[in-house]
DNA sequence: ACAATCCACTACCATATGGTTGTGGATTCC
DNA sequence: GGAATCCACAACCATATGGTAGTGGATTGT
C-alpha cells in the first residue's frame, strides 16, 4: 500500500466516535480516560480510535506521569478542507446545471423504458 | 449501525482510487467503462468502487441503453467541506497556541525523561 | 441471427477494522 | 510498601473492504 495520507485521513474521520472525539479534542487537550468517558466504551476501544488517529497525524500523543494527553494537530483537519475546497467551482457551478443533467437522463431513461416496454 | 451518513461518505472518500474517479467526474459525466479505462483496475472492482460511492450518495447511476452514466453529487462534496470549516475557527486560532502547547509538553515530557532516565 | 460490448452478480481470498476480554506495566496516592 | 489509577499489549471474533476469477444478462452493431 502506498502511504496515501488524504486516505488515512479520510478513513480516521470514518468512524462516528473518533469525529466526536475530534470535536471534544477542539475545545482543548484531553487525557485518554477523559476520553473514555462520555464516549460508553471500554478504555482498550478508545486507546485503538486514537491510535487511528494518530497514525493519520489528526492527533498528537505526549504522556504526562501517568497519563497520555491527546492534543488536536489543525492541519489535519485543514487538508480536508483543502481537498473539499479544491472542488468548490465544481459544487458551486454545478447546482442549477445537474438539475438539467439529470432531468434530461430521466426523459431519456422514460423513452428507452417505452421501447421495451 | 445508525446510518451515519458522514461516516459512509468519508469512508468513501478514504480509498484512493475512488477520489480519482470523483476528480475525473468532476469534469463530467462518464460511463462505468470509462471509468475502467484510466485505472488500470478490473470491471468489476471499478463497479464495486461506484457502488461505495453511489451508496454515498456521492455519484447517481443512470442507465443509458448499455451503458451505466454516473454523474457527481455536489452537494456530497459540500457536505465534507461544511464539516471540516466547521473547525476552521480552531485550526485558525490554534495554529501559534499550537506551537506553545506542544513545546510545554516536550519540556515536561523531557523532564519527566530524566526523572527515570 | 450472431458476435461483440457494457455491465452486474456470485464465489472466493486476504487484510483492516470495531469490538470484547484478560493482563500487566507505570505512576500516583496513602 | 501496597492499593488504586491510567494505559498499552495480546488474543480472539465478526464484519467490511480491496482484489481476483468466472459467468451471464442486456444492448448494440453487422
Amino acid at each position: 500500500m502506498v502511504v496515501d495520507s488524504l486516505g488515512t485521513t479520510f478513513a480516521a474521520l470514518s468512524d462516528p466516535t473518533r469525529r466526536a472525539m475530534i470535536e471534544r479534542l477542539s475545545h482543548g487537550p484531553a487525557s485518554v480516560h477523559g476520553l473514555t468517558e462520555p464516549f460508553a466504551l471500554s478504555q482498550q476501544m478508545i486507546s485503538k480510535h486514537i491510535a487511528y488517529l494518530v497514525r493519520a497525524r489528526i492527533v498528537i500523543k505526549t504522556k504526562r506521569g501517568r497519563e497520555s494527553v491527546c492534543t488536536l494537530r489543525p492541519a489535519a483537519i485543514k487538508t480536508v478542507s483543502d481537498w473539499a475546497i479544491s472542488y468548490r467551482r465544481f459544487w458551486e457551478e454545478s447546482f442549477d446545471k445537474l438539475d438539467a443533467v439529470v432531468n434530461q437522463m430521466k426523459k431519456e431513461e422514460a423513452r428507452d423504458g417505452k421501447k421495451h416496454g
